[in-house]
DNA sequence: CTGAAAGCTGACCATACGGTCAGGATGCAA
DNA sequence: TTGCATCCTGACCGTATGGTCAGCTTTCAG
């Protein structure tokens, strides 16, 4: 039933034992961090024998590469709900449910994330300097129009940025304490909303932002 | 001068070496992780051969522990700062103003306190269900009471203790992000302070806190 | 002064890990 | 069917690491 027909194509194979390595790495560096990880983990948890994924990726660190970059397109996709809004109650709202969706729905990728940058970004660092640094400046661009515009309090953008991220991010990276102080339960879907809420209303408050 | 007379005693001995230990331990931990930190690097930068380090910490996981309940204990000092305070406006500064002084002071310790919290606190697993619940149940029980009083909006406390966290100990876990967007400088006194009042003012406007 | 306890360390060991490779299995184009 | 490129893998290797230990030096109580 479940492995009875492998008509598999050499397409298919690869795309498939990439992806699936790709997802055990993630869960196994997230879990164990870099150092720890180790690629027979990585390998028993994508049902591979560890030779089969020097095949695909030579080294460790080229395989690790590929997961933080995998998480930085996710990370930076995120961005696009800012510039499609019109002023900053739509806009960061969008940008904290995206963001919050992504803790939800990719907390490893988001641990990885965290724990490449604590380490000082050995991988990502030319990202953080062209890509990042641009993102950063073109939405800080658009807080100070909102800003002159009258739409929200003179708050300095790169704070509330780094408020953003810090906020929804945590819900992610420190997913295990909120569980523990949550009864060892993981959220329910009615805390996840009340967590958006939460964090859209004090800042959204916080910051005065108008309705446009 | 520096290194000429030396009649250290035996009690001060000790001491310093476990300081310096622990110290190098700290930062070798939060540079490159649990599983990236070794016994020697940590005993290079510490001045000692690694045998020494074994005789002092018996192992790489005692040792381990060692700095990790040393953070958690100051993570938790910072706490006084609730129970002394008449309001949330009060209240709230002070704690904010505690953990970004953590942040700015003990980054590497903050660092592998949420390594520690990401990778599922083998730790300090019993220390949160115990000291760290207790602690949090008290703070919530604080903030319930000044949004019954009509000193802040009723927002879930909880979720307001986390934005807290994530938003002082970001300064801290993502340093070295911040510190690129910065300019690859590290913030100056002025933006610490801006920091810190842009964070004060957005919580304690964004919860409708009332002065007692 | 003396002996025992505390502090120290170079040399060593077992293991685990990242990585290699020769050679077999499999799909696929011609 | 054939030949070749891709895919796969058990067995192996060198190294780095956590940890041990025998024996040395230093402190200090009595």
């Amino acid at each position: 039933m479940t492995e009875s027909t492998r008509p598999m194509r050499r397409q298919d194979i690869r795309r498939e034992n990439e992806k699936a390595i790709l997802l055990a790495a993630e869960k196994v560096f997230a879990e164990a961090g870099f150092g720890g990880a180790t690629m027979q983990l990585i390998a028993d948890l994508a049902g591979l024998p560890k030779a089969n994924l020097h095949y695909y990726f030579a080294t460790k660190e080229e395989l690790y590469r590929s997961v933080v970059q995998n998480i930085f397109e996710i990370w930076l996709q995120a961005a696009n709900c800012f510039d499609v809004a019109r002023g900053p109650i739509d806009g960061i709202s969008a940008y904290i449910d995206a963001k919050m969706e992504i803790s939800r729905r990719h907390p490893d990728g988001s641990k990885v994330w965290a724990s490449e940058v604590m380490h000082g970004a050995p991988v990502l660092q030319d990202y953080m300097e062209s890509t990042l640094r641009e993102w950063t400046d073109g939405r800080v661009a658009i807080i100070r129009r909102w800003i002159e515009e009258g739409k929200m309090d003179p708050v300095d953008p790169r704070h509330l940025l780094y408020m953003l991220w810090a906020t929804t991010q945590h819900y992610a990276d420190f997913g295990h304490q909120i569980e523990t102080l949550n009864g060892g339960k993981p959220l329910s879907d009615r805390q996840w909303r009340e967590a958006k809420e939460n964090i859209k209303r004090v800042i959204l408050t916080g910051i005065g932002a108008q309705p446009a």
